[in-house]
DNA sequence: CCCGAACCGTAACGTACGGTACGGTATAGC
DNA sequence: GCTATACCGTACCGTACGTTACGGTTCGGG
């Protein structure tokens, strides 16, 4: 079997499993991810691990990539779009970040990556950037379009009105729970918070409620 | 000379001169900062480092202290609250937000604080939180009650108010600087988010948009 | 059946760094 | 002047971990 990437690897079941062993030591603590602990639990040899990966930051960057070509999906392209179904797929993508962010996985894999981004090695930082911040940006924006094609959004820039959506639903959740606040979040409470974010991104955006000229 | 913090402990002149060298090299690069390293930059032995500071994470613990203890400023409470001084408030407290953590020291410090945070040993995530998002939003509540009481605000909770405001100024852009994203940010850019970030808390809290019950 | 490739397990090497020890120097108090 | 304290500089120790090397096993192809 093989798990082909957008990155034009071609991985091996068993490779991915490797990877997978790599993703757990990593949510287990940040620097128990050893070469050693890697190949002991995954039951391969230290040999193998560099003949694949190359050295400790290729492990660290394929482990990275393989998370991130787990949980893309696809884009949104709607045909018909209504004020309903707008917010909908809206609440949709707060409920999927505020999951993400606030995952174990996630918080593992952004520890790393911002600790690598400070040692200037590698590109921890830019492929998480590139597959969460900037992708879920790419996903949503065309639909944030649409809304306002379809009448129901004003705003001048999609990027500046997707980073306001982005502070609305993230808030102070993603540093906190970095930073190792230990902050729960329910399903019920990420749907509440999503729904919320949503209600006051429409307040802001709403074509309705878009600024009149000040005068008169 | 002696440097009080709040923390009980006296810091001497010298020592401050140390905690500076730290926080120097912390800046350089995450991992920058060994004990050998600081005690020839600061030109003192390590067997001092260790009697001041204890161990390494000592160390690092007192230099965040340190930084923090730089930071602090004063609460804000006034008497009288009108629109103006009550945006204008607010408009400072977002500049200066965005100010902080855009600066380089205090991207190395949370990135240093992130990754331990994942090691679990220590506590500097507790204490960046601590003397960040927690240290703005207790000056930042008792302005947004004061605003409510002078009807200029409507919100039901105050912590709820005040993370909405920390989303709508901070954005991505703390996430995209620990990640190593190359974002500039200018005095003027940071005025004018700050303003549209106010703005737009306005357009969501002010009394007078206050949602009517929905019925009628 | 034989060969080589791929892989496992383990041992070994080199190094970087946290932590300690020690000799040398200055300064303060007596 | 004498001793104690605090400190600098450097050498040293132990360890953890990245990396390499090597012997043994499995398996597919000729």
């Amino acid at each position: 079997m093989q798990t082909t990437t957008d990155n034009g690897e071609a991985l091996t079941a068993r490779q991915t499993e490797v990877l997978d062993v790599a993703l757990r030591l990593l949510v287990e603590g940040g620097d128990s991810l050893t070469m050693t602990a890697v190949a002991r639990r995954a039951s391969c040899s230290k040999e193998t691990l560099y003949k694949w990966f190359g050295d400790r930051d290729g492990l660290l960057t394929a482990t990275v990539r393989w998370q991130a070509s787990k949980v893309r999906t696809g884009n949104y392209d709607r045909q018909q779009l209504d004020a309903a179904t707008l917010r909908e797929s809206l609440e949709g993508f707060a409920v999927n970040w505020l999951s993400v962010i606030s995952s174990s996985t996630s918080i593992a894999l952004n520890r790393v990556a911002v600790s690598h981004a400070g040692s200037g090695k590698s590109n921890l930082g830019g492929i998480v950037l590139a597959n969460g911040r900037f992708a879920i940006g790419e996903r949503l924006k065309p639909l944030l379009e649409a809304g306002r094609a379809a009448g129901l959004l004003a705003f001048d820039d999609a990027e500046e009105a997707f980073r306001t959506f982005f502070g609305l639903v993230g808030r102070d959740v993603q540093i906190r729970l970095l930073l190792g606040d230990t902050l729960k979040l329910s399903p019920a409470a990420i749907a509440d918070d999503a729904k919320r974010a949503v209600d006051r991104f429409f307040t802001l955006f709403e074509a309705a409620n878009r600024p009149k000229i000040r005068s008169l």
